[in-house]
DNA sequence: TTGAAAGCGCTAACAA
DNA sequence: TTGTTAGCGCTTTCAA
């Protein structure tokens, strides 16, 4: 790493004509253009770049506390924008004097993401996105710094989650209250427990009442996913008369299938959704969807207390705050 | 500002007992009990922080230049998602090492969000949606480290910038090309220059062939208002034969209000939007829906790379990188 | 026109 | 079991 001192020996000057000169300040201080030139064409060419934690500390200003999230950057990203939405929000409303610094990574591989420069350089650490393996690796290391856990589960570290078996019961309860006898099922492949517990409380909840899933169609979790899967599920003997889709992304491209095949929603078939965020694209689709809406602002203004509390009061007992998910009746469903 | 030092006063320590109990190494270094509790309950009490500046000066760890983003915290997040996604792209490909920080503002009060901790704090500034106000604000004032300016224009700073012309000219000459006669603008409000730009390319393209307007509707940029937005093009007394819409917002909801009133798109009414981001959505719509799609990704890593070029080789001439859009045909329009 | 020295908050080596 | 001291990279006085 190159420092100003560097550029001084290098050039000959003190440390303190190199800060001038570097900061611009060195025809108000009357540095002469020889000297100025020597300078910057030292730092190009040492590849000086300044290092803002020195000048920060010594600056004076007021300290401002770092809170790194991370993120996959494979995920939705529109699920990315709701989350820091939710953030942005709680900061403003309880005045919570962060910053944010996002740091994303690729799921399955936190332990690269996490580095020293992570737990020296911020105060707290919220993930989110954790997959299996990084559950695992978060599990068996401890970390100089408080974390907190976005939707995942864990006896050593606070978490925030939502209800993961309102989100498979709700959708069945739907169905058998309108007598529905052949439900099928779209989704992606599981990344993490709770969509496991969605899976099975959704088929468990149906079984009690004598249903059986017709089907169970695993996709990509993207539109183009639910497109194909949508035309699987119209190529099969017997057609559902009833669906629920794990995510909008798969709901909104299984419409486009279903209403190029004239099938009619809801009569014919009635569709529940996971509704990952995109409320305005749930309420403007054809028809408009009727999901399971996850409380995701409340989670992260819940993330950013959490963390907040760890951070001020030192407190990071592996507490769970769980939220309740919504049902939103629209037109893909019965009323 | 609380200290170690202060915490060292207030319990009659030494500053390096109170830092080796502070980072949990109270046991391993044989704090007695009594000293643990005592430096833990006055942290507590004093409110105490630690500096990662600090920490991280004392680290000895490379120094990590940080990038800081402005975004408006009110603007489509989808469009930031995209963005994220291309400076993390980027960030990649070009192995550079940049640490990013997020920081949203209220659009038009970038006076406020740019502060004396950013400027000392970062190594260079991105400034997205910077509405005319902020504009003028960055064109008078000095700033100590580099700024690029995300899709503005500048005298000033170098600006990364999309072919604004080519974003109305390009539906204007498609629906030349098949001889429509009624077109019709549905856009929002213009709070930057460059949407000025494409309404009025849009509308001289049209007249230099002797075509007028027959109805521009102006709406907020949202689902909702497009949905609202066709609506009122459908009370009028002549339907227009063709639409531009100046984002995809406003056309997912459009086409949602033409497919409830049978209009059949695009044999009555053919529609081109301007592709802000979407590009599943733009698929998977009802139809599939045709646009002008911009680069973002693209420009993205050009803010990214230009940012870096002014931190590593002190090069602040004002420049502009100016990217080509792409007219994308769907079934929204006519081939 | 340039340099020397002190200090921002923290930690590590060493001393007591 | 606790304290002293030096130094991370930078800027600012003050001195030369």
């Amino acid at each position: 790493m190159v420092t100003i001192k560097d550029i001084a020996k290098y050039t000959e000057l003190s440390p303190s004509t190199v800060s001038i000169v570097l900061r611009g300040l060195g025809k108000k201080r009357n540095i002469s253009e020889s000297t100025i030139n020597k300078v910057t064409e030292a730092a190009v060419k040492l590849g000086y770049t300044p290092n803002m934690q020195s000048k920060l500390l010594r600056s004076n200003l007021p300290n401002l506390p770092v809170i790194t999230l991370f993120w996959d950057a494979s995920a939705r990203q529109d699920t990315l924008s709701r989350f820091l939405a939710g953030l942005q929000d709680s900061l403003d409303r309880h005045d919570y004097n962060y910053g944010l610094l996002i740091n994303p990574y690729r799921i399955g591989h936190l332990d690269e993401a996490i580095t020293q420069r992570t737990l020296t350089g911020s105060n707290g650490i919220i993930i989110c996105n954790a997959s299996e393996n990084d559950m695992e690796y978060l599990e068996q290391n401890d970390f100089p710094i408080p974390i907190v856990l976005y939707n995942r589960y864990s006896k050593k570290y606070p978490t925030v989650t939502m209800n993961d078996e309102e989100i498979g019961k709700i959708p069945a309860e739907v169905f058998l209250r309108h007598s529905k006898k052949h439900p099928a099922l779209l989704t992606s492949k599981a990344t993490f427990n709770g969509m496991n517990i969605r899976e099975n409380v959704f088929k468990y909840t149906l079984n009690e009442s004598g249903i059986n899933i017709l089907e169970k169609i695993e996709v990509t979790d993207t539109l183009e996913g639910g497109y194909q899967g949508a035309l699987r599920l119209l190529d099969s003997s017997t057609l559902p008369d009833c669906l629920f889709c794990t995510s909008d992304n798969i709901a909104f491209g299984a419409l486009k299938a279903f209403n190029e095949r004239q099938i009619l929603i809801p009569q014919q078939l009635e569709i529940i959704s996971v509704g990952n965020g995109m409320k305005q694209h749930e309420e403007y689709s054809i028809p408009s969807l009727s999901v399971v809406g996850l409380p995701i602002e409340q989670m992260a203004d819940a993330c950013l207390t959490r963390i907040s509390r760890a951070i001020t009061a030192f407190d990071t007992t592996p507490d769970m705050q769980q939220f309740h998910v919504e049902y939103i009746s629209r037109s893909s469903s019965l009323v």
